[in-house]
DNA sequence: TGAGAACAACTCACTCTGAGAATAACCCCA
DNA sequence: TGGGGTTATTCTCAGAGTGAGTTGTTCTCA
């Protein structure tokens, strides 16, 4: 049989059904914290829960493509903010039962964004909304999507310490303390300002200069701060390791 | 996604058929250098050619337990000798159009094993064999495995310095030029004898001594070598990196 | 105008790393 | 059986990197 017979007498509704979507993890930094995207579910199973934006993978789509659909979909963006976000595969999750109605397998993806506007906006989904993370643990979501944060986080956070990843959570344009802050925010403590300085720009390709500064100092004083922008390295060397918080993992 | 999940929850078979496979980028060390588990195919498309191991995920069974199978069969090991195995989920590929006969994703696993003997001993599975990494540019593989065994073999690099898993390669015993040995087949150069052993040991978790030492001197001679097991870390602090690769990924 | 804040640069002690070398145990072969 | 070559393990040393603190300056706010 030749592979055109094969292919023409296939039958793919042969195989068990499974279906295929995509979730996804979006993070940002608001007001000094970081939020996650969260919507809210209107119908079974899980109505009325939170959950992760995202849906089911069309039939020629790619599902990198999907992941960044349902995110310009659920924060109401164009291509012209949604091109600042990063976005790359997290894991699959494919445990059977996770899904009441059927088997379903999903591929979950983590995207870093930079201060978006009030999600939801002309979107089909009901309501959405930034969840302060600090509000996560009292807050129950649905399927199996409190794990898939958790990874997500986990994954960032390491991802903070080998790319230049972390300018994705700000504007064209920032000063090292707003880099800073960023660190702070997803590691979740504080650094020294004087050794970050240092090593940021002594880390190649991180940021480059524009040469300009702030038009102001800070809102409680201090000097006008040099701006910089995202360098062109893809990978940090050396990688900007986080403090070591004793016993990670043993 | 309302209607569209409305219908799901009926009838699956409404939806456009999906197959979800998982394919294992398997890893060992034979003879001193890297190899890769691979398998014939019998069967269009592709007929011939050589594919990693994998194949469709049952209905009832979790993406792990399916990957599982899948080595196992492949190899024709039972669960003494696979206990021994890293699994690890590594990403998922769903590209339109890499399987000619139908929407597949597969989800890619990475597995690290201990020299294990020939494969294929009574499998469904026609040939199998051990391919030396070194092979690979000259063969062609099925579906998109090519990539699949690239984005594998990058991660197992960037694994080994910051997890234990170098150890997985190794019997329950070894020295430390053993684990030296991994280092230097995986990252594809040498390390330094004198800092490698200082590093290893200076890793909390990463090895721990039995006390022992090998039988016998080396086969061209030298001292006998302590023998060591592993460790109960599951990350190492700090890192064992990678000697700068000059713009790794600028 | 003075106090407080914060950017930027610098110092200093300590740790880690790469490179080389020393020591000693062990194999193989003459 | 003795010597040469090989390898495990330990040391030394210089240079790079890191944590913590200090200094000088610029700026905002009261």
């Amino acid at each position: 049989m030749s592979e055109e017979q094969y292919l023409a007498a296939y039958d793919p509704r042969a195989y068990p059904a499974v279906a295929v979507t995509v979730d996804v993890v979006t993070l940002t930094i608001r007001e000094g914290a970081l939020h996650l995207l969260l919507v809210r579910r209107a119908e079974q199973p899980y109505a009325d829960f939170w959950a992760l934006p995202g849906g089911f993978v069309r039939p020629a789509e790619d599902l990198d493509a999907a992941a960044g659909r349902e995110l310009a979909e659920e924060t109401g963006l164009g291509g012209e903010d949604l091109h600042r976000v990063h976005l790359e595969q997290l894991a699959s999750y494919g445990t059977p039962g996770r899904d009441p109605r059927m088997r379903v397998v999903s591929i979950a993806y983590l995207a870093f964004a930079p201060d978006l506007p009030e999600p939801s906006a002309g979107t089909d989904a009901g309501e959405a909304e930034w969840l302060p993370l600090a509000a996560l643990p009292s807050r129950r979501l649905a399927f199996d999507h409190e794990r898939i944060v958790a990874d997500g986080l986990e994954r960032a956070r390491a991802k903070l310490e080998y790319t230049p990843l972390a300018t994705r959570f700000l504007g064209e344009e920032f000063t090292i303390a707003d880099l800073r802050a960023v660190y702070e925010t997803v590691w979740g403590h504080p650094l020294h300002a004087g050794n970050f300085h240092r090593k940021v720009l002594s880390v190649p390709g991180l940021v480059e200069s524009t040469g300009a500064t702030t038009e102001h100092g800070g809102p409680r004083g201090g000097p006008r701060a040099r701006l910089y922008r995202a360098g062109d390295a893809r990978l940090l060397h050396p990688a900007l390791l986080r403090p070591a918080t004793e016993e990670t993992a043993r």
